[in-house]
DNA sequence: ACAAGGGCGTACCGTACGGTACGGTTCGTG
DNA sequence: CACGAACCGTACCGTACGGTACGCCCTTGT
């Protein structure tokens, strides 16, 4: 059961969900200074009780990034009727929902702690995070990319360099920098722009992709 | 001395920097795993001496990082004769300098180990990594873009945006993929790339911000 | 030659934390 | 009501690791 990267909802019991939200308010507060006795005594319940549903300190931090990071839901984009306009709506609220994510003390936190684990060749962490944060988006972007190639709104010769072009000119520094603690970079700080960073992160990608520049 | 960013070449003495070295090998292998023992056995010295140099672990940790982001060296370019030409190697020399650095195993494990920090309030370590890493390169990176404005050469409302989008097109989402351990990013794999990448990131930004498009 | 100090190796201490065991309570079921 | 399962709270164990103390060696300076 290397990878299971997917959860549905009722893989945790709602006393369960309770006992992860317990554990992730304490990562958020504490870092990864995560106690099993801290845990227990936030969620009322028995450190028995947390080794036998979860194994063991891994086990729970597993099931807390799991259940959460696939808590991380995009609103749909539709597809189906494809104009300049729409494409560019859909950017924008991709650019939008990533960079609302990223900025939230939970990815924050979720992203700390995987990148701890990932240190310890314990990479499953990682991959959770990963397959949820920047594959998930990648997933659902980039169909819509290739859907307008097809239309002749977008070029590009390989949706991957699409999508990682994209990623970077919305992220940019911001999650590294938030990541290493940044004190010049509030998260509303950040927040406030993030309709212009948006904006000029459509604006850039149509830019360099859009059909008609390339023409 | 809350924050001792600057380290000069006779901080440590050569035996100091030997156990330094040990320190970020250990670190490199194991993870923040690193213990005081290791380090003393590694290194041929005696825990005592450890505390006497560094005064506790987190000391050691510090020092290493410094010592080691400090060394991380950009070589110069030459902001003196503008053209495109040279603005275009110029900006391709900064480029991979970043990714090289990036995909670094030192670059990876000293930011992994500065975020774990981090997610501890203890953001000394993050601020260190920051201003040797994104920081440095933005130090330099401006004035370069700056003279180009000026040279007309260049077009950006302001150079820190024009900087922030550089970085976002060179870095794209490698360096956190790699900071969370996606194995489908191995090292190497990047290695191969750097040349094509580095020529697309200087196209895409001169594409963005080069006097002509924007005319 | 000899004292002094810097440093190595090892043994040691205290504590924090992962993991286990156990008594007591609640609750569902025959 | 009786029984058992689930679970809470707490006490407990073992260990790993940060930090300290001490004995010995080797170098350096006088």
């Amino acid at each position: 059961m290397a990878l299971a990267i997917k959860v549905n909802e009722e893989t945790f019991t709602p006393r369960q969900q309770a006992v992860l939200t317990a554990a992730l308010d304490l990562l958020v507060e504490n870092g990864d200074g995560l106690t099993m006795t801290a845990v227990a005594r936030r969620a009322s319940c028995s450190k028995e009780t947390l080794y036998k549903w979860f194994g063991d300190r891994d086990g729970l931090l597993t099931a807390t990034v799991q259940w959460q990071a696939a808590k991380v839901r995009m609103p749909f984009v539709d597809r189906s009727h494809l104009s300049v306009k729409a494409l560019r709506a859909s950017l924008e609220q991709f650019a939008r929902d990533l960079l609302t994510t990223i900025i939230g003390e939970v990815s924050i936190t979720l992203n700390r702690t995987a990148i701890t684990h990932a240190a310890q060749e314990k990479d499953d962490l990682g991959n959770i995070v990963l397959e949820n944060g920047p594959m998930a988006i990648r997933r659902r972007l980039k169909p819509i990319l290739e859907a307008a190639r097809d239309a002749r709104l977008l070029r590009f010769p390989s949706s991957e360099e699409a999508y990682r072009t994209f990623f970077g000119l919305v992220v940019r520094d911001v999650q590294i920098r938030l990541l290493l603690g940044d004190k010049a970079l509030t998260q509303s700080n950040v927040e406030a722009n993030i309709e212009a960073d948006v904006k000029a992160a459509a604006d850039q990608f149509l830019a360099l992709y859009g059909a008609k520049a390339s023409s």
